[in-house]
RNA sequence: GGACGGUUACCCAAGUGGCCAACGGGGUCUGACUGUAAAUCAGAUGGCAGGAGCCUUCGGAGGUUCGAAUCCUUCACCGUCCA
């Protein structure tokens, strides 16, 4: 269990298979995210004829709603949410950046107002271990903490916390079925991110996670990063990308060695109106798009683009319609799922290199999806 | 025929002498979004410039005033009531 196999190699870029008891997780892979136990917007029916294979869901807003022991009672979340697949549980940690208006930091954990009631609430290694054991997803991230990276002091610090939480994340685990993956933090400082990705390297766990980027810094920032890290973190085992999610930024990751991405990004995006194609994106919302018959992609072989045009999703959205983000949020999960397919494809078949070449081209030239009428 | 009340920007609707190009809402348009406090948030919405600049507006016409969406006269239309 928990074995990552590389398949083939080109360049940095990997393909490989990591067992989980839920299944065979075929990277590079993207995931989408479900936070409170769901995809927004999609069932899990829809989300395994997309080609979902890992779906992440989340410790801290579990936690609070509704509740982590019930979820333990309700059979877990696979069962609870009937997502047959590989899953994934974020630890909370990134809930210790995007809510640190409301939250408290000590050595030992850290201390949350609910952003529901107002009630007070507290994570900690240990705690974010137990309720990830009782949410009962294969993979499980460390408690970390996920600071603003362009306060070098500030990210520092936040970094030595992230490898002694690590520590005690490992030791306070005991489920044997679920894998545990450390982060690596260090903001964009070189020095530190080596620092992080040695020490966290070290400890034997089965997978490797990046955690502190896509966070306001700049993509050079980020790019560098990725090369400092990945240089460091053992070939043999996954490296997951934290929170990336960008058409561009999955290519760029894949080039240099990431295996997982999982982001919030298509399925916003969605809600928000906004289609990803695969090299830029169209505002369906916009006027230019009322008589259109086209669909988003004519390219574009999900559902959404088999049967509808963008005058009828355009419709949809201003009419406040909910399937408006249904067909979108297809589309775009549609559209970062087989990317990474194609990717893991070029990689197999030694084409990559030229793949993600042309496709960055395409994406730095904005390229709009061809119109058919 | 008479008595009141009303007519404000795409729609609804505030404003009853200067702080009014005119509150607010809707609609419309545009933008943002990367381990989800996000079916959210921000901006624009008379015209032209596109920094705090100019021009044309508050049913029509005329008038009072230094100054009018706001006061007066008159016309038109709408509503309620009385004949």
């Amino acid at each position: 269990m928990f074995e990552w196999n590389t398949l083939a190699r080109q360049g940095k870029a990997r393909a490989g298979e990591f067992a989980t008891p839920h299944g065979i997780l075929k990277t590079p892979v993207f995931a989408p995210v479900g936070t409170q136990a769901t995809v927004k917007s999609l069932t899990p029916a829809q989300l395994e004829d997309l080609g979902a294979s890992l779906v992440l869901s989340n410790t801290y807003h579990l936690f609070l709603r509704p509740g982590d022991e019930l979820v333990a009672e309700m059979g877990g979340l696979h069962q609870f949410m009937q997502w047959k697949g590989p899953m994934l549980t974020d630890s909370g940690g990134f809930q210790v950046f995007s809510l640190s208006e409301i939250r408290k930091i000590d050595e030992d954990g850290v201390s949350f107002k609910s952003h529901i009631d107002g009630s007070m609430k507290r994570l900690s290694p240990e705690i974010s271990m137990q309720i990830q054991e009782n949410l009962g997803a294969d993979i499980i991230m460390a408690f970390d903490e996920c600071s603003d990276p362009t306060h070098s002091e500030i990210t520092q610090a936040a970094m030595r916390r992230t490898h002694a939480w690590l520590l005690r994340c490992q030791k306070a685990k005991k489920r044997a079925d679920q894998a545990l993956f450390g982060i690596v933090q260090g903001g964009v400082n070189d020095q530190l991110r080596e620092e992080s990705a040695s020490f966290v390297s070290s400890l034997d766990l089965p997978g490797h996670a990046i955690g502190g980027l896509s966070v306001g810094e700049s993509k050079t920032d980020m790019y560098r990063t990725l090369d400092v890290v990945n240089a460091i973190l053992p070939e043999n085992k996954p490296r997951y990308l934290m929170g990336v999610g960008t058409t561009q930024d999955l290519i760029e990751g894949v080039l240099r060695g990431v295996d997982i991405f999982d982001c919030v990004l298509p399925t916003r995006l969605a809600r928000h109106n906004t289609a990803m194609t695969r090299y830029s994106r169209l505002n369906l919302q916009n006027a230019c798009y009322s008589r259109d018959e086209n669909p988003i992609d004519p390219q574009c072989s999900c559902y959404t683009c088999q049967c509808f045009s963008r005058a009828y999703i355009r419709h949809l959205i201003n009419a406040k319609e909910m399937l408006a983000a249904t067909l979108l949020s297809i589309h775009n999960l549609h559209t970062l799922i087989s990317l990474a397919a194609e990717m893991r494809q070029a990689i197999l078949a030694g084409s990559f290199e030229s793949y993600a070449r042309d496709a960055l081209q395409k994406i730095h030239e904005n390229k709009k999806p061809e119109k058919v009428k």
